[in-house]
DNA sequence: TGCACATTTGGTCGTTTTACCATACGTCAA
DNA sequence: TTGACGTATGGTAAAACGACCAAATGTGCA
């Protein structure tokens, strides 16, 4: 791997990274509805507004989210609005694991009590 | 926000999580090309085997990759291969991103010296 | 059975992350 | 200009993470 494949990747893991937070998650997704102001994002979670600055920081670092000053309020928006087009998929992991779970319950299951399957 | 909805985005939010570091995420793309045993996986990056192992674990416990085992030899494979398809707009951040860079670059460039743009 | 190999697990330690508090900063209105 | 408001920043403590080492586990072969 070259030193530029390797930083490749670690910028596109940090991308995920940022997004890899509930919260964080969760504003991606409201920011997916329009641009927000900080305050309307504190507002909806139980979190201290400089929490949520803070996350809103590492968005933007992160590049997913982009910022706009107007008057007293700043408003951030998504940059690249395809990064929630992966939700989907992401929730298909989600399924498949819980699809696992239910495929292991099912082995469990007394009724029947076969061994080879 | 109910409780339901919480745990959804949390679960969500793991499974960005569990990509977003270097290694992970390097690994998952490595098993894009088909099923990998851990050996081929380790003898590709510089670290330790337990390293591999573990970041291994992650993406299991995350539901992204699934294992078989065969033989003496422990093969991972990607469980629902959509997951990198997330990729080409994680790189359209980065290139909106060194845009922005650009275009910061743009501003200080002393050619020109224009002050309204 | 016992060894060798492939992988996992447990432990430790330094680093990073995160939430909260207090405080600073910038902007608007009075 | 001053005060109030919205947001950002600095500091701190607790928790989570990540890398390495050592040791355990499981599997196939002699």
């Amino acid at each position: 791997m070259t030193e530029k494949e390797k930083a490749l990747i670690e910028a596109k893991a940090n991308i995920l990274k940022a997004l890899g937070h509930p919260t964080r998650l969760w504003m991606a997704e409201q920011l997916a509805g329009g641009e927000k102001c900080v305050c309307e994002l504190a507002e909806n979670i139980n979190a201290d507004f400089s929490t949520v600055s803070k996350h809103l920081t590492v968005l933007k670092q992160a590049g997913v989210v982009e910022v706009d000053k107007r008057g007293k309020q700043v408003y951030y928006r998504l940059k690249v609005p395809c990064i929630l087009n992966f939700m989907p998929c992401v929730e298909a992991v989600l399924q498949a694991t819980a699809q696992s779970h239910i495929e292991l319950m099912d082995q469990k299951r007394p009724i029947g009590q076969i061994d080879a399957v």
